[in-house]
DNA sequence: AACTATCTTGAACGAACGTTTGATTATAAG
DNA sequence: CTTATAATCAAACGTTCGTTCAAGATAGTT
């Protein structure tokens, strides 16, 4: 016990039961509309566990939202970093994170919904990776881009843009009657990535076949 | 008084009053933490005329909905219905509706963040205009654009998408610091509805200009 | 064995929620 | 003036909210 500070944890799954049973909830019926008792009863565990594990409601949506994003934005760098032609490079990105959008659709959902609470606590932290993606996408992609073609696209339009685009379907598909299915086989949401992908590089007139 | 209907209400601003007050504080602070007595603080009116005006705090909110998805489908038959060229409309709607946003800007942020209210009543609401949206754009746009390119978009696609795309710099602007204000001015709005219009058309490599 | 840190429990706190009621005032018609 | 209707008000309804706390159970360490 000298300093192996692993382990302190007796172990017992209830933590993480309450994060999984969180992130369903708060994405079909949104953060406020879920009670701490349903949250735990759904999770099998007791009420005072969820404040026992994350101090508060809001602070275990903001660890919620710190897992989507550290994600998201370690796609964002590992598609842009990487080498090849500019545009080659931005179509990976779009096929990797509707890839990741559809498989983590909860934590879309409710990152997306939540964008507009005005907590300062959650606010600022929702900035803080605004600007990180912002930076990111000036430097891998917009800049490269005005050297290949000279033309100068601002990354504060680019970037929520993008975002938009990828997640319309699901952001959409309580609306529309099955636009993309929740457990769309691969090739569905395959395609679905290529069609974004081509609409936003070559525009709905281009060459790209879109299905 | 025999008959004519009109001019029951003895008049009082205080039935818009709240409707007002309701999509500012929705828009900024959520349906779900916007008490009724706040609501009610905020216009200037008594708790109980809440409910007296509208039913409930749902039928409020039904009723808020509806004032910008009705005019939203409007700007989009208008635009869609004119004559000339079928690139040339959906260019002329992107630039009215994306005019719309800026205007009914809490109202978009209302709308589009309570989209997954699981409420039976909200959610049978707004997939009817779903699909009027849907049939509107397969009809005047999707179906005209096949016959002139020969190329399909699903309408299921593109609907959601290029509501997405227009609304993305109000969606995200609490995240962006300061991607376009709230008030900008018209030349800037302008600006941005002609870049996403180039981008839907021409995508980012496209011959366009974007500023 | 005793000890300690971790996990779990049931009960309670005050505050805020949406809604309802009944009385009162204001307005226009008879 | 009387009467009917619309508008306004204060007060209270029963629920549910997020949070806290003290006590108990469990398991690894000494």
């Amino acid at each position: 016990m000298v300093e192996g500070g692993k382990d302190k944890g007796r172990n017992s799954d209830s933590r993480e039961r309450i994060f999984n049973t969180a992130v369903t909830l708060f994405a079909k019926q949104g953060f406020d509309r879920t009670g701490m008792r349903e949250l735990a009863r759904v999770a099998g565990v007791n009420l005072s566990m969820i404040n026992y594990f994350y101090g508060s409601k809001k602070k275990l949506l903001v660890e919620i939202l710190d897992f989507f994003f550290s994600q998201y934005i370690e796609i964002a760098r590992t598609s842009l970093l990487a080498e090849g032609d500019v545009l080659l490079r931005i179509e990976t990105f779009i096929i990797n994170a509707t890839f990741f959008f559809q498989k983590q659709r909860d934590f879309l959902i409710l990152a997306i919904t939540d964008l507009h609470h005005d907590d300062p606590e959650i606010s600022d932290y929702k900035a803080i990776w605004g600007r990180q993606m912002v930076e990111l996408m000036d430097k891998q992609f917009c800049q490269p881009l005005e050297k290949k073609t000279g033309r100068r696209i601002p990354p504060k339009l680019v970037t929520p843009l993008l975002t938009s685009m990828m997640s319309s379907c699901f952001l959409f598909s309580p609306v529309m009657d099955r636009v993309v299915v929740p457990d769309a086989e691969p090739s569905e949401i395959k395609l679905y990535a290529r069609n974004i992908a081509a609409i936003f590089l070559e525009g709905i007139a281009g060459k790209e076949e879109i299905h």
